[in-house]
DNA sequence: ACGAAAGTTTCGATATGTAGAAACTTTTTT
DNA sequence: AAAAAAGTTTCTACATATCGAAACTTTCGT
């Protein structure tokens, strides 16, 4: 076997994106985080209907959606924040604050 | 003057939404939430970039968008976890949780 | 009181999120 | 291994959010 070639992943995101700080490469960085974000409240989402061993099709029941709607939200799908409030009360989470550091505590709902 | 006729809050919801637990009624209190939140997500964006002595127009310009925009955010125009996260980014806060209590802490960006 | 700056609203176009129905895949039970 | 249950995806329709342009209102400095 000759030499392999390796090629780092900031290399391919340069290629495909553009480096970072062009418009092109940021609204990609954007789009990760935001993917990034609706999947971790997805997964706390899942997280607390497992603890409470409830299946997506009891949980979808309690808000009047169907399951698939659940898995959709559990798997990362962008979610707003009036949806994921629902979602939480119904699983009988009562508070919910945005802790934003030096700017204070917002509570959601 | 005659003898005068007080009704309550409660009273009036009662009538114009029907009781608590009643579809209409409970599409409104939902409403009302949501606004609510929304409202006080503005408020604290206001709050942050007055401490900077910055100007809408001046936020605006460092996300992209109109200082219409950022009036629109801050008066409680119902907002989106990106656009929540794009704005507090822009005024150097770097760090929020969402904190569920019992069910735990998601960093939302 | 006047003009300028800052903030707000309306209108309309476009983008993103919500959701059911139904087919499909994966996991669990028997 | 077959059936049932649980979870996921695709397609589609509709609802909500984003945002600029431009008119409008409020606030501030002189």
């Amino acid at each position: 076997m000759t030499q392999m070639n390796f090629v780092s992943f900031e290399q391919v995101l340069d290629e495909h994106f553009g480096k970072v700080g062009t418009p092109k490469r940021d609204a990609f960085e954007r789009d990760v985080q935001e993917a990034l974000h609706a999947y971790r409240i997805g997964e706390a989402i899942k997280a607390e209907r497992l603890r409470q061993h409830l299946t997506q099709e009891e949980l979808g029941a309690r808000i009047g959606v169907q399951k698939a709607q659940i898995s959709r939200m559990e798997r990362g799908y962008s979610i707003s924040i009036p949806t994921m409030s629902r979602v939480f009360k119904a699983l009988g989470i009562t508070t919910a604050t945005l802790d934003l550091g030096a700017a204070g505590k917002i509570p959601l709902w």
